[in-house]
RNA sequence: GCCAUGCACCUUCGAG
């Protein structure tokens, strides 16, 4: 059962486990897992419920499927579950729920597991600990992810990964670097996690020397120069830092390469004002997701073609991408950019549509929502620019300079005085 | 039988 389920035989496993005359807990774990990894949910769920005599590793392989599968409500959903029935805990239970955590971009749950962690009987070994690490960091709390690395006594590779990432991810991505610097000091080894990780923030920082010296790296082994995503990692970086022939170069050599290549080479032929060639490179790809069109969208904005990246949009919308955030902040530059309030108005209309039904809330909302106070503002509309203001559920810095600047530019001062000063009473700061 | 890490999409301003 266990070997159809990690060849991905489940329907065979699931023959087997049928026709097995007795079965005992093992078995029935081993469907459980083979369910769970081929995206089998509801196969699961319904053979879980129907097991006699549940132990900790049933509960665990449902909170670890969930997890994987991208169900990170459910995981953690579970995992209380668990906990209520009386079950205890162990290291994979929290590994799994901790990811779970970071997937949901809580820190707040994840914080309130990791109370959890501390009182439990599990060793708080190098495994909790990056699992820590990695939470904390997916939860944009810095400072806590760097205190758990800090407090551990025993790291490895997997650690300090973690950490890596988590400065590339929130900043700052120098941090990144300095990181890497002292794991080669306390001579830990590398792998192509960690070095594209530190290409990533090469890319970020426009280093090119360091994102060069990490490539010379590279060619000079053959399981980095094998690795995909690394290569993405340094299409990307020399994308970035303008060197679109050396882009090109790491591209055309690579042995395989996805969607996540193909886009990166679009921006970066946006970037280099080779508009045209990111048109015809989008035209040709295998597979288009809607990260690709956002970044020939975004290439076109940038380039000042932005009835094309109208077109596009309306293009994007025929072929049954889903937008995002990303998407609308893209259709609504362009209106700006054109400063025609009646493409803006309709955009709006679009944003709309779509009941701003975007993955995770409320951070898009805000993105979109000041992209639309801009737009306005570009198209002259104060009135409309000061309605989304004031219908936002919630403001940031950037909301408070778009509504400002806004007034500025469209000659009213005094009110952008006032908005100063009631940005101070909010508590805002201004940069 | 169950656990942790990596890649792509310029929302505001100024300067150029």
């Amino acid at each position: 059962v266990d070997m159809y389920g990690k060849c991905g035989s489940v329907n065979d496993a699931r023959k087997v486990f049928d026709k097995m005359p007795q079965r005992n807990i093992f078995t029935y774990n081993s469907v459980l897992g083979a369910f769970m990894r081929w995206g089998f949910v509801d196969e699961a769920k319904e053979l879980f419920d129907s097991i006699p005599d549940r132990d900790q590793c049933s509960w665990n392989s449902m909170v670890s499927g969930f997890a994987q599968k991208g169900r990170f409500e459910d995981a953690v959903e579970c995992f209380v579950r668990m906990c209520r029935e009386g079950f205890g805990m162990n290291e994979y239970s929290f590994g799994s729920v901790l990811s779970a955590c970071a997937g949901l971009m809580d820190g707040k749950i994840g914080a309130q597991i990791h109370g959890l962690l501390v009182k439990s009987i599990c060793e708080r070994g190098v495994y909790m600990g990056s699992a820590l690490v990695d939470m904390y960091a997916k939860c944009g709390e810095v400072e806590c992810a760097r205190r758990v690395f800090d407090e551990m006594r025993i790291r490895n590779i997997v650690t300090w990964n973690s950490l890596i990432t988590c400065y590339e991810q929130n900043g700052p991505a120098s941090e990144a670097l300095r990181v890497f610097r002292d794991m080669l000091d306390e001579g830990f080894d590398l792998d192509e996690v960690t070095l594209a990780s530190v290409v990533s923030a090469c890319a970020t920082l426009s280093g090119i020397r360091e994102g060069r010296e990490i490539h010379a790296l590279v060619v000079k082994n053959d399981r980095y120069r094998a690795d995909l995503v690394l290569n993405n990692a340094l299409v990307d970086m020399y994308s970035k830092c303008g060197d679109i022939k050396v882009a090109r170069f790491v591209f055309e050599n690579m042995p395989l390469r996805n969607v996540i290549t193909e886009t990166s080479m679009v921006s970066g032929y946006a970037k280099a004002a080779s508009v045209e060639d990111a048109g015809s490179l989008f035209g040709r790809m295998m597979e288009k997701n809607i990260v690709s069109w956002n970044a020939l969208m975004a290439g076109y904005t940038q380039n000042g073609e932005n009835e094309k990246a109208l077109s596009l949009f309306r293009l994007l919308k025929r072929e049954s991408a889903w937008p995002t955030d990303y998407t609308f902040g893209n259709l609504l530059n362009a209106c700006a950019n054109l400063a025609d309030l009646n493409l803006g108005m309709q955009a709006h209309t679009d944003v709309m549509k779509h009941g701003f039904c975007f993955r995770s809330a409320p951070e898009p909302h805000v993105f979109v929502g000041n992209a639309l106070i801009d737009m306005y503002m570009k198209c002259g509309s104060v009135q409309d620019a000061f309605w989304v203001f004031r219908n936002m559920v919630e403001r940031d810095l950037v909301s408070w300079n778009a509504v400002i600047v806004g007034y500025a530019q469209n000659g009213y001062g005094i009110e952008a005085l006032e908005m100063y000063k009631q940005m101070i009473l909010s508590g805002e700061k201004p940069d």
